[in-house]
DNA sequence: CTTGTCATGTTATTTCATATCATGTATTGC
DNA sequence: GCAATACATGATATGAAATAACATGACAAG
């Protein structure tokens, strides 16, 4: 709601995919700053959904259900996919995480709190994933939806290339 | 190449799939200039393909594969699923059918022949697709991808909502 | 304590997609 | 024409993603 026409936008929040940083302090503090505000909405971060949310953060990419459910496994709580699929849907439906519907897998949010609607860079050859603000939605595409009657409610935006490692490398 | 930093480049375009149209001729010459195309560029549109095509220009609305097949045994044509998914491979790589990919689903293209990145409306409640030209990705996610050093090869873009019709009725 | 709500466990099934190998059918070069 | 080749299809099996349905457990409100 605050700059969605400007072209710019995207500039002000740079995704984090790709660069480097304190990533112990960055679970940490996004798991921290999750439970505050489960703690403040009422909602209940159990242990499952704290490992997954966990999990996808340590990773810092897309994972899948599956690969999710193996890791729970391996940690003691349940394997049938309902497991982690709940546990996902609890963590999408709140914003903590996106689903990646090119790769059917999941990461974790790079801009938690605010709602906004996400737009990703995902490299085909090492999986990374980036996440930056859209702002689609509401411009080009908004327009386009507007001119047609169209009442957009959410959208998929998914850029498909090569990260800057890995256009190096080649 | 032509239009892609302008923030119209959109309007040019109109989708289709919300509108009234001739829906018999629309799929006829849909289905002719695939086939020119086709013999122009040593393409072979065979009996499968072309049904796959015809099936979708029908349809006018996204079809998941194993639909498809149902619909391609029901014609007389193989019924195991690589029939229907290699078909659509065909469709996809030249550009005659898109993948949506929240829908795990395929749509005939609506603006064949000029190579372009699709955007998709996606309505929630009736499965009715629409087809307009993205631009999003060589403009505002576009800027983000320069920045952060990440080279697009493909976008996706799909908006999920209410179609016309359905806000109508709601 | 009991009732209602939400979360989890568990089994089974459905839906989507691909690997692999065998067979057929067009072109192309000879 | 005929063999060689490339491309397309048929057919079997398997893998991967997602959900349906029902049972059990935790916990707080009344
Ligand atoms: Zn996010
Ligand atoms: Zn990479
Ligand atoms: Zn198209
Ligand atoms: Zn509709």
């Amino acid at each position: 709601m605050t700059s969605e026409t400007h072209p710019n936008a995207v500039a002000e929040t740079a995704p984090v995919g790709f660069q480097e940083h304190d990533h112990q302090t960055c679970v940490k503090t996004a798991l921290v700053s999750a439970e505050g505000r489960c703690k403040e909405e009422g909602l209940r971060l159990t242990p499952v959904r704290r490992k997954v949310l966990e999990m996808l953060l340590q990773e810092h990419r897309a994972l899948g259900a599956y690969a999710i459910l193996d890791r729970l496994r391996d940690e003691g709580f349940g394997s049938q996919p309902p497991v982690a699929y709940r546990a996902l849907d609890f963590l999408v439906q709140n914003g903590f995480v996106h689903k990646i519907e090119r790769l059917n897998a999941f990461v974790a949010c790079s801009h938690p709190g605010a709602s906004h609607s996400p737009a990703f860079m995902i490299c085909r050859k090492c999986d990374a994933v980036a996440e930056a603000q859209s702002a689609s939605a509401k411009g080009v595409l908004g327009a386009a939806a507007r001119a047609a009657g169209f009442e957009i409610e959410r959208t998929v935006v998914e850029a498909e290339g090569l990260c800057p490692d890995c256009t190096e490398k080649a």
